[in-house]
DNA sequence: TGACAGGTACATG
DNA sequence: CATGTACCTGTC
């Protein structure tokens, strides 16, 4: 057990964030997670939050997954006094930390959330690490489904995903485990490329557009200033008749998104 | 019953 | 380039 002091943090909003579908509610005040082929469980009183690991683990591992060395009450003095909308959106979810997930995760649970709704799109997550993932052991002596490889699901088919629940999502997945597994795309080069030059690769593969590859960008690129416009985020745009201020957010309009998004899915509107 | 949920692919003008 | 449509599925 990690215990560690940290602000602008709070793990129930980041789980009811909809940027990651692996983090649940374990018991009242805790969570689990799994990510990186490990088991985690987090429980927050206050700012006071520990983590089910070494400090060797969380240094090598979480620290940098919940992005705990990027000052965001920076972003948060940087928003206009007299915009509202956006205050209010802050003070709701600013709690929540842009987390650095794994690529090929992020890919599959972003072809999955189109058109689709939080709980479900965790079912799908759910039934594709129980049919596709490796089961391993936890240090509760519980077991628990890793994210499936690639090769998993590019070995399988279209019809046996649909079986699962993923709907018209299922060829786009399969395709796009089959692009990565031939060698017709490369994840390893992603991280290294800049926002514009990794999201015009994202959008090669199948099930990916505009909206998707800017959620990848994102939540595992870590490239803050992508921002996801959805359903949500344009019913947040039509606030701002003269259009929304990206010029004075530029660099870390996506942290802004994420406030917002949130706001718009559990504020009070 | 029908609209909606963190859209995308594909076909047109 | 901008618009239009079909698409799985569960829930209200």
């Amino acid at each position: 057990m990690y215990t560690r002091e940290i602000t602008d943090f709070d793990i129930d909003q980041i789980a009811r964030s909809g940027q990651c579908f692996r983090l649940r509610p374990l018991t009242k005040d805790a969570y689990s997670l799994t990510a990186f082929g490990k088991y985690l469980e987090i429980s927050q009183k206050g700012t006071e939050v520990a983590f089910s690991c070494t400090e060797q683990e969380f240094e090598a591992l979480w620290n940098g997954y919940f992005d705990l060395d990027t000052d965001y009450a920076g972003f948060k003095k940087a928003i206009d006094p007299e915009d509202f909308y956006l205050q209010e959106a802050a003070r709701t979810g600013g709690g929540i930390r842009i987390l650095r997930q794994e690529l090929w995760e992020t890919i599959v649970t972003f072809i999955i959330s189109q058109q689709n709704n939080i709980p479900r799109i965790q079912k799908c997550v759910d039934a594709l690490c129980r049919e596709f993932g490796e089961t391993v052991l936890n240090f509760r002596g519980n077991t628990y489904d890793l994210f499936p490889e690639p090769e998993a699901l590019a070995g399988t088919s279209e019809e046996r995903l649909r079986e699962l629940g993923l709907g018209y999502r299922a060829p786009y997945l399969v395709k796009t485990a089959r692009m990565i597994c031939e060698g017709e795309a490369d994840l390893c080069e992603l991280p290294a490329l800049d926002y514009e030059a990794a999201k015009e690769r994202l959008l090669k593969l199948s099930g990916v557009g505009s909206k998707v590859a800017d959620c990848i960008c994102l939540f595992a690129l870590h490239h803050i200033e992508a921002f996801p416009v959805d359903t949500h985020i344009k019913a947040m745009l039509k606030r701002y008749p003269s259009g929304f201020p990206f010029e004075r957010y530029q660099g870390f309009a996506g942290v802004l998104q994420q406030y917002a998004f949130y706001y718009e899915l559990h504020g009070q509107g």
